[in-house]
RNA sequence: CGGGGUGUAGCGCAGCCUGGUAGCGCAACUGCUUUGGGAGCAGUGGGUCGGGAGUUCGAAUCUCUCCACCCCGACCA
């Protein structure tokens, strides 16, 4: 390809809006253009880099045994309705009426559509286990888009559907999924880590969710630093570092706090040492209710695991502070659990602290040297919080770091929620209707690039890992316009990578050559060959790839066997 | 949804407070010069100032209204 014959969209300046560096740089390189909030057109440059996704993506599915299928991006309301999840999904369903006011959506997933051409096509247990994959559009209506594609509304997702007999054979498809999506993200040469998530309310036993590493994700991970364990942080056990708790010491002891109600402001007090600072939380009880959890100080709360206790109201809802005020007669700041006459649950880690300071239930009031079961009752000790950096890693292997990363893939065992509802069954061998199992296998494609870029970028732009550069090698010829021989290089150096495969742009604008370095540079093209008439006369060619500090002289009787070098895996044989 | 903010040329912005009919940089176009890291000079084109209504002799500017877009939203007990 010739620039002069390519829509190169790249912008000087940074778009305002634009957030985060992979937005950034997208719009900058000319990738996409904004449509409307959250939608986007992929632009030529972008797209090619988008079609590298689908293409290895697309390889790797069909190697794994998956059936590609294109499902309808509007999908009819009765679906839904029979899954019940026309009701469930509220606004983030985008639907719409038809010209005889049916109803319908667009898919933001397709469970149910593949659940019904399962059951209109597949009546024998002997058809399965079968796999269908889409690479499709998709629709959420988010609350919130940003960060560019990152979290658009519309996006491109590779979508896989498993269906089975018996659990044994779910699990067989669920780790050869696995085993697909490790060799997808390898392919694509992204730094990445497969963790073990949260199934949801779906259900399942198994669930990974597959994260590019990023500075800028959304999600923190767990991992040990001495073991295979990674989890998502929401989903990680906490396990205390200490592993008993000390003998009580002095007696209780009420102190005044005027005007302290954090655990900030707690702390600061003479001889208060923050270690042995507890908050107690209030949560809303199932009941209408109030419930405390009781957390080190410097500890957060993880809504995940409280919603899951016996009482706390699903989903987890912190008390409001006239509700607070209503039921316990205490103000915020000054809660505690000694004396408190609701369900207390505490922390594992709050469990194991003894001598410790505490709201005294009266404004302005704080215990120290407060003991569990000297001065108040033993307490029922969960785990409420949220790891941290540091943490003993739960498999007792190491310690705990924490990365964050970009959720790209995510992976599970759907069970038979859905065939169920919708009467996705085959015969069995004894002739018996089975309901099957589904799994449910999804990576965000657009997703992908975006998280790409937010592995690889610096402050001249995108450096693309090898897989996904939407061009291999650029040429850049100094003076094509003035040189005949320059131009006569460049353009037989062009044909000869053309007919090696080499995917390659000749930088053929009349520009200056600082202009095109950095056009070059910032839309991440892996390999630079320059071309001059003062390397021409020298009998030299000059070579940069993209994150070489500096550029280096060849010999020109060379360039064959250079080129031949750098691309020797991904040409095609002459 | 709640809170905050912004809409003026393709992009980035000034002008608004204090009303007088729109400007700067980059980009684009033409010509000349320049040609190894986002060039110089000269010239040209491009705006119903987000939409509508109102106040006024006169509105980008003041008022009302609608729209679009952006940012933040348990972490406090």
């Amino acid at each position: 390809m010739k620039t002069s014959r390519f829509h190169l969209a790249t912008l000087k300046e940074t778009p305002v809006d634009a957030e985060i560096v992979s937005h950034q740089l997208m719009l900058r390189a000319g990738l996409i253009r904004r449509l409307a909030s959250g939608i986007y057109t992929w632009m030529p440059l972008g797209l090619r880099t988008l079609r590298k996704v689908e293409k290895i993506v697309r390889e790797e599915m069909d190697r794994a045994g998956a059936l590609e299928v294109l499902m309808p991006s509007i999908q009819p309301a009765e679906l839904w309705q029979e899954t019940g999840r026309w009701d469930q999904f509220g606004p983030e369903l985008l639907r719409l009426k038809d010209r005889h006011q049916r109803d319908f959506c667009i898919g933001p997933t397709h469970e149910e559509v593949i659940a019904d051409i399962f059951r209109r096509e597949i009546k024998s247990y002997k058809q399965l286990p079968i796999t269908f994959y889409q690479i499709q559009t998709k629709f959420r209506d988010e609350i919130r888009p940003r960060f560019g594609i990152m979290r658009a509304r519309e996006f491109i997702m590779k979508d896989a559907y498993s269906f089975h007999v018996g659990q044994e054979s779910l699990q067989q498809t669920y780790d050869v999924m696995y085993q697909a999506y490790s060799k997808i993200f390898d392919r694509l040469g992204l730094a990445y880590r497969s963790v073990t998530a949260d199934s949801g309310a779906i259900g399942g036993n198994s669930s990974h969710e597959f994260h590019v590493l990023a500075d800028s994700g959304e999600d923190a991970i767990a991992f040990s630093n001495q073991s295979q364990y990674a989890a998502n942080v929401e989903m990680a056990e906490a396990v205390p570092g200490d592993k008993t708790r000390a003998k009580p010491g002095a007696a209780m002891k009420t102190i005044d706090t005027p005007g302290k109600h954090t655990i900030e402001e707690v702390a600061k007090t003479p001889g208060i040492d923050i270690d042995k600072c507890l908050k107690t939380l209030i949560a809303e009880a199932d009941d209408g209710g109030l419930v405390a959890l009781v957390l080190c100080g410097h500890h957060e709360l993880n809504p995940l695991k409280a919603e899951k206790l016996e009482g706390v109201a699903s989903p987890f809802k912190l008390a409001e502070r006239d509700n607070i005020n209503a039921q316990l007669r205490i103000d915020i700041g000054s809660i505690g659990p000694v004396g408190l006459e609701i369900k207390i649950y505490v922390d594992r880690s709050a469990a194991l602290v003894s001598d410790f300071v505490c709201g005294a239930n009266a404004d302005g009031q704080h215990y120290i040297n407060a003991n569990w079961g000297r001065d108040c009752d033993e307490p029922e000790v969960v785990d409420i919080r949220n790891v941290e950096e540091g943490d003993p890693s739960p498999d007792g292997k190491g310690r705990l770091k924490i990365l964050r990363g970009i959720e790209v893939g995510h992976i599970f065992q759907l069970g038979d929620k859905y065939s169920e509802s919708m009467q996705a069954t085959v015969l069995d061998e004894n002739g018996k209707e089975a309901v099957t199992k589904m799994g449910c296998y999804g990576i965000g494609i657009t997703r992908i690039v975006a998280a790409a870029i937010e592995q690889n970028n610096d402050a001249s732009g995108i450096y693309w890992p090898d897989s996904l550069a939407p061009f291999q090698l650029v040429i850049c010829p100094i003076n094509y316009h003035k040189s005949e021989r320059v131009k006569k290089a460049a353009e037989d150096l062009y044909q000869d990578c053309l007919k090696r495969g080499i995917e390659v742009l000749l930088d053929d604008r009349p520009l200056r050559p600082g202009v095109m370095f950095s056009d070059m540079e910032l839309i991440g093209v892996s390999h630079r060959i320059v071309l001059s008439e003062r390397g021409l006369s020298a009998k030299q060619f000059e070579y940069k790839g993209r994150r070489d500090q500096s550029a280096s002289n060849y010999e020109l009787t060379e360039l064959p066997s250079f080129l031949d070098g750098l691309f020797k895996r991904t040409c095609k044989s002459a």
